[in-house]
DNA sequence: TCATGCGGGTTTTATAATCAACAAATAAGA
DNA sequence: TCTTATTTGTTGATTATAAAACCCGCATGA
């Protein structure tokens, strides 16, 4: 949560994407305007433009945004010991999403970007590759790589299915969920 | 809906209100702080000021306002025919309660405020006697008396427990019951 | 006893958001 | 095609809210 922003920006940002991401469930992005937004999120069409230059550059520092907190998460991550668990840092991814969920649930599920779902699978492979190695003890290469693609496939795609179905369960017991799935999975390689 | 009053007056005093409600869910008015409400709104503890003098001075407004709409939809109601149903104005009655659930629900469920209660009944049945009279055709004066406080309150009883129960019926729906068990108890005075 | 803390009000300065109006661009229909 | 709406950016003046700093009164506890 960015606490350095004035409590209005922060305001009117959160309704401007409240609208978007509600128009986004009915239509596609290349026609929706800056009026409906503005009239959606209850502001005057004027402010939009002190925040964005179109409906694109909205979406592009929006989902910017999201990436920027993933990748701090990510990075503030480090295990204590060799054999810590990624748990803590899955929970955050989850509450990451879920303080993004409105966004985040159009994004990633079906009629999504998918450059958007692209650019977060990259994402986490390029940068949680090496917890996972080294946590789980990895011997044959080659066939991780395979199975690291798998993960990463199966982690974004239970977001979305989480997201879609509306955030039933708490982030905590979805992070429970992935880890076992990941350490499961991972037992072929012992 | 106030129309004609700034967006961001309508929703700061919007984000104070449901504060409010939801505070007094807690814990009785009298210890219920103004740093409480503005932290809670999510708004600068001096913008408060800028509308209420204090924290009674808000409740006493804010309930004239309601006061203010439940006296505009009587008002405006003028039946078309003798026989006409006083159903529409029941449905604005429902309408005018879901705009304002969050806090009408603590003002009229347990834990609420008697005197708010007590001057609504007198609100309905100064104001609506007219018409029911009118339609119900009553013959026997005394008695019918009884029967309208039973009515009235058996009307907030409804409120009570249609906003405590979550608003699970629609304003129409509620409007329908309402009238029903009005006119059919109103059977004994044919 | 004094200190420390907390809530109540108030003030000043800075800035975000409003409203209303506008001309240019774009879409839509006859 | 010409005409008529609709959306788009942008502007200027105005207002509401934010932030931070006050002082005050009161309580609580060392």
């Amino acid at each position: 949560m960015k606490k350095n922003e004035d409590r209005r920006i922060r305001k009117t940002k959160k309704a401007m994407s409240d609208a978007l991401a509600s128009l986004l469930l009915k239509k596609p992005l290349n026609n929706i305007s800056v009026r409906e937004i503005a009239e959606l999120a209850d502001i005057n069409r004027g402010t939009f433009y002190l925040h964005y230059r179109d409906v694109y550059d909205m979406v592009e520092q929006l989902q910017n945004e999201i990436f920027e907190k993933f990748n701090e998460i990510i990075d503030n991550y480090e295990p204590k010991s060799e054999t810590d668990s990624l748990f803590p840092l899955i929970v955050e991814v989850f509450n990451l999403l879920a303080d993004n969920s409105e966004l985040a649930k159009v994004l990633i599920s079906k009629n999504g970007d998918a450059i958007f779902l692209d650019k977060l699978k990259n994402l986490l492979r390029d940068k949680c590759l090496v917890n996972v190695k080294k946590l789980l003890k990895i011997k044959n290469e080659d066939e991780f790589q395979y199975y690291y693609d798998y993960i990463i496939a199966g982690c974004t795609g239970l977001f979305g299915s989480w997201l879609a179905g509306g955030m039933k369960e708490t982030p905590v017991e979805m992070a429970g969920y992935t880890e076992e799935f990941i350490m499961k999975g991972a037992d072929i390689f012992k």
